[in-house]
DNA sequence: GCTTGACCTAGAGCTCACTCCAGCAAGTAG
DNA sequence: CTACTTGCTGGAGTGAGCTCTAGGTCAAGC
């Protein structure tokens, strides 16, 4: 699969994708005899994956460095381990602050139908 | 009150507080004589709230027009809680993305375990 | 009356995470 | 063969949201 496929099927655009894997957040892509990017499909399991870490408010870097210890596989389970409890926790602290947000603002909400009203 | 000591009370630095004034975010502070600027304490309040509303991840754009309706006063309450409204379910939204993102994670440590004690 | 420190402005610089461009090479369709 | 499309690289540009610097003013303590 060539670079633009990828973007295609996975929602990045190729600048994106090549920025990626500068940063090293992607593997280096093999290539074809004329040098263009040539993907295995499973690079798309990966990317979903990236993308999920983004979503919850993974720092890009740190998502680097899983993608490094990912790389290097066998023996860097522990540490992999220990980077994703601290995710969650950052995730569950998150969603507590959000919710305490949401608190607020439906309270000021409530407060503005008042001020409608008179 | 002075510049320094709202830094202090509010926990923003003296940079972000002239620079939330430039951008509208705050109201143009009063000046004393010489021309420093000169806090009334009500203001530490806005500030709590538009800490609130950054926290929820509303974009600062969004901010400054809440504030642009809020100096402005009578008659403006009903497009205030639109936004508010908007930005609640914004927030709804986000809550939910970042709980499917901690399954996923959740998920994830589980297969590391197994693999760690393969 | 001089030093110190808090304050002023305009504007430059920084980090993050992309996004795009110029200039070129290679594959493809008519 | 020509034109078009897709891809390549290094490096510049973008936008959000600050953060800091340079060069100056002003008030208070010794």
């Amino acid at each position: 699969m060539r670079i633009g496929e990828l973007a295609q099927r996975s929602g990045l655009s190729i600048y994106t994708l090549r920025y990626y894997e500068k940063i090293c957040l992607l593997p280096k892509a093999d290539r074809s005899l004329s040098g263009r990017r040539d993907y295995d499909a499973s690079i798309l399991k990966w990317i979903e994956f990236v993308e999920r870490l983004k979503a919850s408010g993974m720092p890009i870097k740190d998502i680097i460095r899983y993608a490094t210890l990912w790389r290097q596989g066998d023996g860097t389970e522990g540490e992999r381990r220990r980077l994703l409890l601290a995710q969650g926790e950052r995730v569950r602290s998150r969603i507590a602050e959000l919710n305490s947000c949401l608190n607020v603002i439906d309270e000021k909400i409530l407060d503005l139908i008042k001020l409608e009203k008179e």
